[in-house]
DNA sequence: TTAGGTAGTTTCATATAGGGAACCGGTTTC
DNA sequence: GAAACCGGTTCCCTATATGAAACTACCTAA
């Protein structure tokens, strides 16, 4: 007879790990949470303020990233009526949701860091 | 003049900066939270074990994971002496303090997923 | 002896992520 | 008029992630 699971076969477990999947699939990548920890510091920024802040990304990522964040809704893109056009970046409040977890995540890297440091 | 970046020039927003790259370097790819949560829920299971639990994951993605996080030191790898040889995983006090990282994510995502769904 | 259990590795693929550089069409400042 | 700003897009490339299936090697129970 062939083994079955076991751990995971009840119905909060299962809903955990979706919850965990949903999640990952909207942060996934290498710059979501940048981006997202950068738009809680400043709100309302600029895409050129953003490719200044977020260290490293590139224009095109940066756009991919936001166009997925937007279709996400995780934040939110407004055209401004100004010349040259301006185009403004803030995070809605499923964005401002995550930030504790955003937080925790930060803290538990910040811990992980001066503890390998340290042993190392 | 060129323009500068402004927002994310103090330590404290640095240090947090950085904190988030550290934790996402280690959590990266499509299967470590998953693995975690599940190592969360029941302590020391073995490799056909975590095949089963962690849905739809292929045995060679679990043993690159695997390989990951023990480097990382979140969980450990466990040698038993029997026939045949079984070998147990299970997660470490670092692994442990995500625990509520983790929980915050999930959290968010279950109210995610009702969210939308309610919407669309 | 056949099927199934243990824990993986190896090989061969494809898919997706990520990045550099040039380009677009416009505006503004020196 | 040149250089810098605005917000991107497009092309081309490599690197990494991910996956299916076969293979190793050995053990056990029916």
């Amino acid at each position: 007879m062939k083994k079955q699971p076991v751990v995971n076969n009840n119905q909060l477990c299962l809903v955990r790990i979706q919850g965990i999947k949903d999640a990952m699939e909207v942060l996934s990548g290498k710059w979501k949470f940048h981006i997202l920890g950068t738009l809680m510091l400043g709100e309302n920024l600029r895409f050129m303020d953003l490719l200044r802040e977020v260290n490293g990304i590139g224009r095109k990522m940066l756009s991919k990233e936001l166009q997925d964040l937007e279709m996400n809704h995780l934040i939110t893109r407004t055209v401004l009526d100004t010349k040259p056009v301006t185009v403004e970046y803030s995070i809605t409040e499923f964005g401002k949701a995550l930030y504790p977890g955003i937080n925790e995540i930060a803290n538990w890297g910040i811990a992980y860091r001066n503890a390998i440091y340290k042993k190392e």
